[in-house]
Order: C-alpha cells, then structure tokens, then sequence
DNA sequence: TGTAAGTAAGTGATTGCTTACTTACTTAAA
DNA sequence: TTTAAGTAAGTAAGCAATCACTTACTTACA
C-alpha cells in the first residue's frame, strides 16, 4: 500500500461517508487525495472496487470490536462487554462507521451473518444464566447495540454515560 | 394533488428507497410513473423538492404512529404501547421508512427534535414509575425502537414477538 | 561497473454517455 | 379565452472509465 493509495482510500472514506457513494465523483475523490483521477482506476478497478476497499478495512474493525465479547469466559461479563461495544469505537473512526451504517441502507444485500460469532456467544452466555429466550435476548441486544451505535453516530447523546448504566441495570449487571 | 402528481411520487418513492436519492434519475422516474420528464420539474420545482414531498408524507406517518403513545394516560400501558410502536407499521409503507432510514444517514441536518413529544410524554411515565433516570430511561427505549425498525426493516427476524416479550419483561409489563 | 530491459506508479487529456433542468409547444377544462 | 397540465426535444455540465504517455526504480548480464 503506498502513501497515494492509502490517500484515495482516506478521502473516499470522507466523501463517501459525507456525500454518500452515488454522490461523490471519483474526479473529486482525486482531487481531495491530491491525485490524478486515474490512478484510482488503476489501482482499484473501478468505482465499486474503490468502496469494497474500504468496507474491507471496516470489516477488520467490526472483528476487533467484538474481539473482547467473544474471548471472554464469564458469561455476565461477556454480556457486559457486548453492551459496551458502541463506547468502544475510536472517534477517528466514526466516518467508517456512518459509512457502513449508510451503506446498508443502499444495497439490497445486507449481510447480517457477519454478526454469527457473536450472536452464538451471546446466546450461549444467556442459556448460562437461565434466561427464558435465550435466541431472542440475543436479537434484542443486537438491536440495543444498532441503536445505540446509530445514536452515537449521529448524534452523540449527552448522557451517554446514564443510558449504559439504566440497560447494564436491565441485565442485572 | 393529480393521477400523475401522486404517480410521480409513488414511483420516485420506490427508485429513490431501492437505488437510493443520488443514484436514481428523475428520467428513471418520469418513465417509471408514465410521464414526461418536464412534468416532474413543473409539479416539484426540481429533484430536492421531489425528495422533500415524498418525506413531508412521511413525517405524517411518523406523527399518526406515535398518536397512540402520547395520548395513553397510564405510565405503564404508555410504555408498552411505544415498545410495540414498530410492530404497528404497515407493510405496505416499509418502502417510505426505508427511505427515511437511508436518507438521515445522507443529510448531515438529521432533525431529531421530531419526536420531542414522545420524548416528554415517556420521561414522564418514568418519572411516575418512579425509575432512577427518567430521562436516560427514555432515551435507552428510542434507542430500542430505532434498532428494531432497522431490523424489522432489513431482515424481518423471524422471532418478533419472543423479541417483543423479552423486551417488556425488562420494564415489568 | 555500466547499461539495457522491464515494471509498477502515476499523469492528464479525452471518451461516450448520463445527468438535472429548460424551452417551445400542445391539450383540456372552467 | 385564460390557465393549468402535460409533452417532446433539447442543452450544458458532469460522470465513470480509458487512453497514450512519463517517471522512478529494479533487475540481469556483457
């Protein structure tokens, strides 16, 4: 990977998540990367190779994220730490982040099997303790953590803090 | 509001969820509804203000959803009646909420003062059940309500109700 | 060691096509 | 007869992608 590679990856990365995929011309992902506009081609194809790129990377993200859920043992700290996931994003990351979160409103194949390893620990952890549905405590975490991802995206709740502690509360934790 | 007015919408509504605002043309739109390309430029000055008709109605949507919620008097039914909010939309307007859901990851002006009044009326059933942090309380339940739309939304799981009666136990209901 | 051959990185002008939007005109109804 | 609804044929700008070409650097061998 050389420095005008990663460049076109970083400012795709803005102006895809900004402006959205459609909306930003390759010509303007050359410019901001302070590029000509077909060295992209040449190093990804084509416009769609430029994005895969990207999402490649955020897939490498999303598994460290949930590294720590899935190696942990006890099973009340591994649901601790699932719920914990969305506060453990790095703000430099948050571009990435909108990015994936927009893009899986725009294609029609949405990929939710990424999320397997965890749904099985997760589950796994809730049989432990008992929980009457342990498949649909997992679902319902899962959309926890969609809604509090997406609201710390797009709007960064100022008591972010109170609402970890009133769900941590919902699990006895 | 003409046959061709209400055509126009419906078609720019299905192109514009499925492929997205800046990837569908208003040439696509015109064919799709059956119309001469100018027309859509006469009736909705130009692309923006066609987007702008389509989320006007859904905002009315979003109103006529949550009427339900603020107009219940008991703290407890309240509640329930906001988890179960996302379970009440209809299937034939899924296309407008996607729509919705997808174009608030592409503005960067995301209006969340729109449900204020739900906001209010939720703060103060907590505030009557006597929860420790009423207002992270409320906050912790639409964060809940935008994770399942996005589910019910995408991939329709296939354990909605056990989700649903998990999710009321946590508030005693 | 000197140089010829080879290669990946990078350029910017150009391509054919699509885009949002406009114009000049016709139709239909009150 | 005025006015709103509707059309078909534009236009200029912008688009993704390709092109012939240059540069910087490495490798092979006489």
């Amino acid at each position: 990977m050389t420095a005008k590679q990663q460049a076109i990856l970083d400012a795709a990365l803005q102006l895809f998540a900004r402006e959205g995929y459609a909306g930003t011309a390759t010509s303007k992902v050359a410019k901001t990367a302070g590029v000509s506009e077909g060295l992209i081609f040449r190093h990804f194809g084509n416009k769609q190779g430029l994005l895969d790129a990207i999402l490649e990377q955020g897939r490498e993200h999303a598994k460290q994220a949930f590294a720590k859920v899935v190696m942990e043992a006890d099973p009340k700290k591994r649901i601790e730490k699932a719920l914990e996931v969305p506060y453990t994003i790095n703000q430099r990351d948050y571009e990435l982040w909108r990015l994936i979160y927009a893009i899986k409103w725009q294609t029609q194949q949405y990929d939710n099997s990424m999320y397997d390893p965890v749904r099985l620990v997760l589950t796994d952890a809730f049989k432990q303790l008992k929980y009457a549905d342990p498949k649909a405590e997992t679902e319902l975490l899962l959309m926890y953590l969609d809604g509090m991802a997406t609201a710390l995206l797009l709007h960064e709740p100022d008591n972010k803090a109170a609402i970890l502690e009133a769900l941590k509360q919902k699990y006895d934790l």
